[in-house]
DNA sequence: ATAATATCCGGACCGCAGTCCGTTTAGACT
DNA sequence: AGTCTAAACGGACTGCGGTCCGGATATTAT
């Protein structure tokens, strides 16, 4: 059932943190922070952000950026939790194929598709969000969908070490890979699922179940 | 017969390049940096190594670091281009089951696990050598085993989409991820060997030929 | 030997992520 | 209002990878 409650990843407004709320300044700061950060990634692209470009915007101090945030891939994190969020729901509890319902075979597959479709809208912000070593393979939203995965091959009847085989699987479908594959090889993403389906089926359709 | 020629990687010491040889001062730089960040590497391990620390210990400006190396990742690369070598001549030319002569499938084993084994030893190395979006998919070394599990994956019957199937694979084989399952997640590289062993089964199993 | 020149050298310099600490201030209590 | 304290603030500072360009030097031609 994995007892998971739903968005693990980062506080976007709510406070109730133990023990006082969040002082006013700070929330103030914060709001500021997020339209500024907003506001370039829009204009320069993720890439493009630098942490002292964010300060000078927001009107407020470098210390203050990395207070909020912890680092520029927490901030990254930070301005994908929305998306973040609502994709973990779908394929969670939404709707078959992708949410419980369908055959898992099949919600393997659709998982791909949509994290595909999710790469190519959010990848860069993706990609940002996973620098520092540390960060890319423990971060809440990593360690949810290789779960998920492993659950879904486990549930498949895969029965030889699914958590490696999820390791595997969640390789393929890691944002600098998939975007390297469409904006420098000229890959399309139809053709990213077609070969993800491909995997997916043949790694799961020998197994005994 | 993949028509490339081995070891395109980094020139070690040898000369003849086009025009003119190489300045003696260049070349006497170049034998002093490489061995000044061989020590460094094995005091400090390869993530500690800093490119003003290696200007310092060979006794050269900085910018002969760069010019020699072009950056880090180059520096790491031509550090790791002996045993880079050794390992693409075993698998292109070498006794089987790693080199010609026995079936694909084999083949393919005998890679992933020889390049765990690689990994285990030099992974540092090659995950400093990886840093650099640009060099990361696009150095020779990386093409090259690309095309040779391409290959194999065709050579065992493989019919949909090896280039991208070829890309899955190499991605469960990355550094960064087997080194963080072995040091963090207490991964064994034996069971990582099994692991792969079973997705390449898998995959090309299920294939007509 | 000497002059010419292409190459190489060195270290000051830049932009960046991340840290530190003296200063300011919000919020609670009297 | 006045006081007190924990929290937040800000920007100078560090260490890093990488760049630049005036000066030094090996090599070649004469």
């Amino acid at each position: 059932m994995l007892g998971v409650s739903l968005i693990p990843i980062r506080s976007g407004s709510s406070s109730a943190s133990g023990s006082g709320a969040e002082r006013s300044d700070a929330a103030r700061n914060r709001e500021l922070l997020l339209c500024a950060a907003r506001q370039l990634v829009e204009e320069c692209g993720a890439d493009g952000v630098t942490m002292d470009k964010l300060a000078e915007r927001a009107g407020v101090g470098k210390g203050t950026v990395f207070r909020r945030f912890g680092s520029r891939a927490g901030l990254m994190m930070t301005l994908l939790s929305d998306a973040e969020a609502e994709f973990q729901g779908r394929f969670m509890f939404g709707p078959p194929p992708l949410g419980p319902g369908a055959p898992p075979l099949e919600r393997l597959i659709a998982f791909g598709a949509e994290r595909i479709r999710y790469v190519m809208e959010y990848g860069e912000l993706a990609r940002a969000a996973e620098t520092s070593l540390h960060n890319r393979f423990e971060a809440p939203a990593a360690v949810l969908w290789h779960r998920h995965i492993e659950h879904l091959l486990r549930s498949a009847g895969f029965d030889a070490d699914p958590w490696l085989m999820a390791m595997s699987l969640s390789a393929t479908l890691e944002p600098e890979r998939l975007l390297h594959a469409v904006r420098v090889q000229h890959v399309s993403p139809g053709r990213l699922e077609d070969s993800w389906r491909e995997l997916v089926i043949r790694v799961v359709g020998a197994a005994g179940g």
